[in-house]
DNA sequence: GGGATATTTTGACACTGTCAAGATTGATTG
DNA sequence: CAATCAATCTTGACAGTGTCAAAATATCCC
């Protein structure tokens, strides 16, 4: 709103910077009510701008989703690097039950944007973005190597290959977010027990 | 469309029998393109009425997506009565591993259906019947009681109590379903493998 | 300053869910 | 059998949606 003085970007031209203030504002919107209660016109409309404006920064509704749920995929990427670096510190299990806890609290705390990074709403009705595919896609890297290492340590034991492991563990993390997200198992004083149990699951699965 | 004669309903007055005219063309739809492809309208259209005459036996479109998610839950329900009535003839642990393949099976060939019966379309947008309430819980008491089963005859090695162990068993299955009803890993191919690896967790998990 | 270019707006179209009011039909009862 | 009543369906209408085409405007560079 505040457009008079914005000393990183140079306040170009009409608005400012619509692109960003589209892509926050959106962000706004979908934690608040969901993917369904944002609409192009009322996006439009909050931050200022005529309907069809937003046209010119994204192609599509759905070129908008997909930024947004890039986004939350910089967040636990983010995330995972984070708890990596301290692997020197503390026992791996310890850590990899932490991470477990934290990413369903990321996922609980912004369900809204969990549910377009994961949901069908992007990967089957709509298309991802080029750029949505490689980002996802490299997490899923990430994770996979992540996994490899604990199973080289021996705090994951596995008999079967790195892949269906990281694979397997991710669908139980993931199960547990879409448990509590989807408001199936809305208990979230029970949560961390079943965290725990999940994670022993994961841990000793021979 | 030809009405001419029914033999099983009675061919009463206006159309015979819309409500359940309209729960088959809009499950066919759903199954054909989703959830978002189903309009009231077309549905309408299809079936040979009007707009707004199936308003007359569903309140709203959410209702309509109510039963038919409560008509998956009875599939499911049937398949786990199904399963529980051979316990005597296999290993238990056998018909477990059956099970979870058959469910997954089961939810991708329905994959649009199934997403109705968890998604938040109607969980945390819609406002799912009391009705389909009651199935949905019902269903999970009834996994409840086999998980239960299963660990009392040492089946299943689990430390915690039943409780959590049914539900994160449950979110691990939940998990792959959606892991491949999503998009998200599409590979069919794999889905063998990440199975067995699953059913392996979940089994020995301490 | 002038032209090119980037950005925004207005108008329009086809679609959606759903409400209110009227029309039609089947069943029921005198 | 005829008249009434309730169930069922239709028509009209309204507000909302995503998005395209064409027109308008502002900014930049020469």
């Amino acid at each position: 709103m505040t457009q008079t003085d914005s000393p990183s970007t140079s306040r170009n031209y009409h608005h400012g910077d619509l692109y960003q203030s589209l892509l926050l504002m959106a962000t706004e919107m979908i934690a608040e009510g969901g993917t369904e209660s944002l609409s192009m016109r009322k996006l439009a409309d909050r931050v200022g701008v005529s309907r069809t404006a937003p046209y010119h920064h994204f192609k599509d509704k759905n070129a908008l989703l997909c930024a947004i749920a890039e986004q939350g995929f910089e967040r636990v990427e983010r995330l995972l690097n984070e708890v990596r670096i301290k692997e020197e510190s503390e026992a791996l299990a310890i850590i990899f039950n932490q991470y477990v806890h934290t990413y369903i609290e990321l996922a609980y705390k912004h369900r809204e944007q969990y549910d377009l990074m994961f949901g069908r709403e992007i990967w089957r009705n709509g298309t991802p973005t080029q750029s949505l595919h490689n980002r996802s896609r490299q997490h899923f890297k990430s994770w996979l190597n992540w996994i490899e290492h604990l199973c080289n340590q021996k705090v994951i034991h596995s008999s079967d290959s790195t892949l269906r492991t990281a694979q397997v563990c991710w669908a139980t993390l993931h199960g547990l977010c879409r448990l509590l997200n989807d408001g199936i198992y809305t208990e979230k004083s029970h949560l961390e027990e079943m965290v725990n149990c999940a994670v022993k699951m994961m841990l000793k699965n021979t």
